[in-house]
DNA sequence: CCACTTACGGGTAACGCTATCAATGTGCCG
DNA sequence: CGGCACATTGATAGCGTTACCCGTAAGTGG
């Protein structure tokens, strides 16, 4: 071989890269007469420095109207910043509304969301929680259904990563939650069909082992109980959130001998399906029947009458989750302590739309 | 003084910082048996890779589920790209499947993309447009129906970003652009109602200054054309892709003296209508009137029968979008010329479900 | 005045990526 | 068949900051 000089140049000359002409932290040390680590302490506020040396620095700071450079800094290890975002149904308009909510509020904060789907399986949402992890997840948001599910819960536990579920009624369990008052809206739904004069209301329930389920049919009995109306235990059908298992329940509740003047179903889905087998009974709606939903997703407006509903502000609830996990991650840091979880309440708004009316030959609604 | 051994331990051994579990570019190349280096080139799509490396690169990206640093990439001299987002119809599923493919092309690539949601209007739209450029976006993409909105593509025009739309028919005008072929599928479609028995097909148009729309319309009528079926021109009747237009259209459809064996709707809203007024009308689907949609958006499977209809990929769409925005930035630095606009097909797929069967007294379909 | 803690500040090595350039391999021309 | 252009890949050196580990100076008790 012949002659190679693989010196790699004259290593003083500094001068390969591009110049950005921001200043560094090294331009503030120099300044200063201090060494960069001092002059990093002194930015992040920590305490061992001495007060004059602390002014100094800050004098340089000042003078050179120097920024710390965000790249660098959460390279070196500051705050990592990758949020990881489950999902497994793609319910469409709910996860849409999710994420934009969740990527608005990323692009603000600068954290990177890495989506991660996964099968409605133990071992694929188990799996799910773990391939985020292994991507260097530093905390999770959990839009529903997951943030109801066990694996995923336990699996969170397990790998101690902070974790803020949305629109779940289950508080605690380690993970911090952003929900709206699930009971309070669905008493409020109630008490407004009473004002209509609904007083033989059927209601569709939510699926069996999820909270907000739960919820919803408590406002609802105790909207009875403390109305001093009486409730047929015929009305309340169960459903699962399906569009499918509304048509079941609504085709129950139409086919009694005494029909309902109107259905309250525990989400959107199922009140459509309810317009729809209505529709197919002749049944006009909201002439004959009066229908009512939970949510406002975008099915609530696709169909014909507009549903009556809940709004769920889930952009926002997005964001503040979004928030929170970011806190709960430096706090884990710093601390390296339990994170106290948080109930995060939101407000929700009673959206009025065409498919609600009084019920035939009933009195006049009393004003509100 | 008395020994020191200012040593730093064993070089080898590289455990002194945190681990944080997430995956480096370096075991990629590891896995991949090539060097950090040209996994970055890889990564960032650059050309001199041989297709067999790229390949083997790719794959361990995938496997290894790795999604670059934008901390330390931007550290590194390369910018982090931004680009825009800019949507106007919140239509909850397709937003959704939208937004899910640009997010996770977006991870992986590791760009940041800014969401901006704009009204209908010019001025909303031209506004929204220059809030991004403000915001130093760097390219953009957009999804229906703003890729066809005269504003929007004007004053990205004006501004030189480059732009990718999603699901246009109209190619060219300086936008690249991903798209199934509306044409082809919409014959085909046609003509699988053909194999079935169906002649008496009614149509409903999509919006009329949608370019999908005309594509649609002549694929239905050239599949009769070549077929050497006759058209009926009452057939043929206008909607404007809502739910409620598709109610009008129906109705018209399912009153005239002769009605259709079959009604083809361009888009799942309308079809999803036109079930509705069957059943209103007292017709069994797919019995009495099959009825077939366009998108395969959440519609399609939230109603009963469920649609058949044509899908469209539209998670991979994003992907691809995202993907071609960014070449076109890196294009578009390195030349700094004219970025030559692409036109991308993506394939479609017929999807056959409940809501298609052959018509009442025909012969049975031929074997296909 | 000595041993010993504590406050303060500096040196060094990452963090994960890309720019730059050197070192290969490949093909073509005279 | 030398050699030169070009395509492909690797090695090295930072980008600006903070974590970790040690000195040194200053305070403390006996």
């Amino acid at each position: 071989m012949m002659a190679r000089t693989s010196e790699p140049l004259d290593p003083k000359r500094p001068s390969s890269r591009k110049q950005r002409g921001a200043t560094t932290i090294l331009d503030v040390a120099r300044r200063a007469g201090v060494s960069p680590m001092t002059v990093s302490r002194v930015v992040n506020g920590e305490k061992n420095v001495r007060p004059a040396t602390r002014a100094a620095v800050l004098a340089a700071v000042k003078a050179l109207n120097y920024s710390p450079n965000p790249a660098a800094r959460s390279l070196a290890g500051a705050e990592a910043a990758r949020i990881g975002l489950i999902y497994s149904n793609p319910s469409a308009s709910y996860l849409s509304e999710f994420l934009v909510g969740a990527l608005d509020e990323a692009s603000r904060t600068s954290v990177q969301i890495m989506l991660e789907k996964c099968e409605a399986t133990s071992a694929g949402e188990r799996g799910a929680v773990r391939k985020l992890v292994a991507s260097g997840a530093a905390g999770v948001i959990l839009p529903p259904p997951l943030c109801e599910s066990h694996d995923v819960l336990d699996e969170l536990r397990i790998s101690g990563l902070p974790t803020v579920a949305v629109a779940t009624g289950r508080f605690g369990k380690g993970a911090s939650c952003v929900r709206i008052n699930d009971y309070a809206a669905s008493r409020e739904m109630t008490n407004y069909l009473f004002t209509l004069g609904h007083r033989r209301i059927g209601f569709i329930k939510g699926h069996p082992n999820q909270t907000a389920s739960i919820e919803r049919e408590k406002g609802f009995t105790s909207a009875f109980a403390d109305a001093g109306f009486k409730l047929d235990p015929a009305m309340m059908v169960q459903g699962y959130f399906s569009y499918r298992s509304g048509l079941d329940a609504a085709e129950t509740l139409l086919t009694l001998k005494q029909v309902p003047t109107a259905i309250f179903a525990s989400n959107d889905d199922m009140a459509a399906a309810a317009v729809s087998v209505a529709h197919r009974k002749g049944l006009d709606v909201p002439g004959d029947l009066s229908v009512v939903g939970f949510d406002d997703t975008s099915i609530a407006t696709n169909i014909w009458p507009e549903l009556t509903t809940i709004r769920q502000p889930i952009t926002a609830m997005a964001e503040v989750a979004l928030d929170l996990v970011v806190q709960a991650i430096r706090n884990h840091k710093r601390s390296g302590g339990e994170a106290k979880s948080v109930d995060h309440l939101v407000t929700y708004s009673l959206i009025k739309r065409g498919s609600v009316a009084s019920p035939k030959g009933a009195p006049k609604p009393a004003a509100e």
